[in-house]
DNA sequence: TCGGTAAGCTGACGGCATGACAGGACAAGT
DNA sequence: ACTTGTCCTGTCATGCCGTCAGCTTACCGA
């Protein structure tokens, strides 16, 4: 899909290159769960990296350039998340499971990718275009199948004509992504990690069916 | 609550002084909305204002100590947010009016807020403490109210004994924040403000009852 | 083996933001 | 007019940004 990796001035990169551009990528991955993001410097970065400003400079416009980057190869690993929903039943026993297996895959996948998704969260919000992109893709191979079991079960008649699929999937969505990114926020309010889970699962089912979960 | 206004080494800031911070503090507001965080610069805030970055630098210590100041203002304010869920009830039709004035007051107080939210948000998923104080402060008076509400419908009967009340209003309050902050993520799902209000009203419902509304 | 060529890296530099200080401008009271 | 304390800014050392020319390294064909 993409050609070659290139520098900024147009060469094409090799062996070495891509090691190094890899290494950076990853020095910066670092910086940004360990430092605010307002602080992450390049200097820094290619200080642990051990190599010179200018070499970062080769192979990334800025820092922004670079985190755009990673976020784009988090978001091509975010296809997994779509294993969590797709053809999975909302029905009976068989959907409290899925709405299990979904909150813990999804926060799962957040906890890992924490800081560079904070910095994607930020993006969006304010208003970059590419950031939103990513966080399109992220979100959205949960989303739209959300919203199709939505919809399906509309159709069926089990789920109110008024309410608007997307806009309810969209809702979870963002609902599960907010609970993953400020899982410390909980704890503050007396709420443990184990205690959270089933009843996000709770409310997944509750949103996406209109019905209680038998368990 | 606080003292007086004090400048960074110590003096006592008089009304001109006051009004000087005040117009840095409302420059920099301008700045979050019309530019990243990350390329926020004192020069700039200072040039707007009309003064210089060492008046600055006399009344705050970074632009992250003015940003904390804007911030607890604004937390102030959310006090606000409280009338919308003390004392309401939460069953039948005054239930579904609850959960739509609270969908409506929330969204309206973020949208007004949002480039300082932002940055709360940020602040507090990086672990800064001062953030995370500030994001509880506003989040608080809806969340412990929604708490309060489950727990009592819990103590009738009308919703099941598992539930961990904190951890459903806890979950509810982080969508409708996440829903506020990304407003335009969900019209590229093709779900404008309009449609979304009456689903995250729907899903606050569900989440807090347990049933269906009636409308 | 030996250039030739392109990739890869860095020292150095002008430019700009940061943050500190001392001293000048200003308002208010005497 | 003088004093006092508040308020602002010119200036400076420091450090990061982003660029360039030029050096080193790896690869390849003859």
């Amino acid at each position: 899909m993409t050609g070659q990796v290139r520098t900024v001035d147009g060469r094409v990169a090799g062996r070495r290159g891509q090691a190094t551009r890899q290494k950076l990528l990853d020095c910066l991955s670092e910086m940004l769960s360990s430092s605010p993001y307002r602080d992450v410097k390049v200097i820094d970065v290619a200080r642990k990296a051990g190599t010179s400003p200018a070499t970062f400079y080769q192979y990334f416009p800025d820092v922004e350039g670079a985190v755009l980057e990673i976020a784009e190869t988090m978001a091509a690993e975010s296809a997994s998340l779509a294993g969590l929903t797709a053809g999975r039943s909302w029905t009976g026993k068989a959907g409290w499971q899925t709405a299990q297996e979904l909150v813990d895959g999804f926060m799962e996948f957040w906890r890992r990718n924490d800081a560079i998704l904070r910095v994607v969260e930020l993006g969006a919000a304010e208003g970059d275009k590419r950031f939103s992109k990513i966080r399109m893709k992220i979100l959205n191979s949960v989303n739209s199948s959300l919203a199709d079991s939505v919809a399906d079960l509309q159709a069926k008649g089990r789920v109110d004509k008024d309410v608007n699929p997307a806009a309810i999937a969209g809702s979870l969505v963002v609902m599960l992504a907010g609970a993953a990114s400020q899982q410390k926020g909980f704890s503050s309010w007396g709420v443990k990690q184990a205690e959270l889970k089933p009843n996000l699962a709770l409310l997944m089912y509750l949103g996406v069916t209109g019905r209680k979960p038998t368990k």
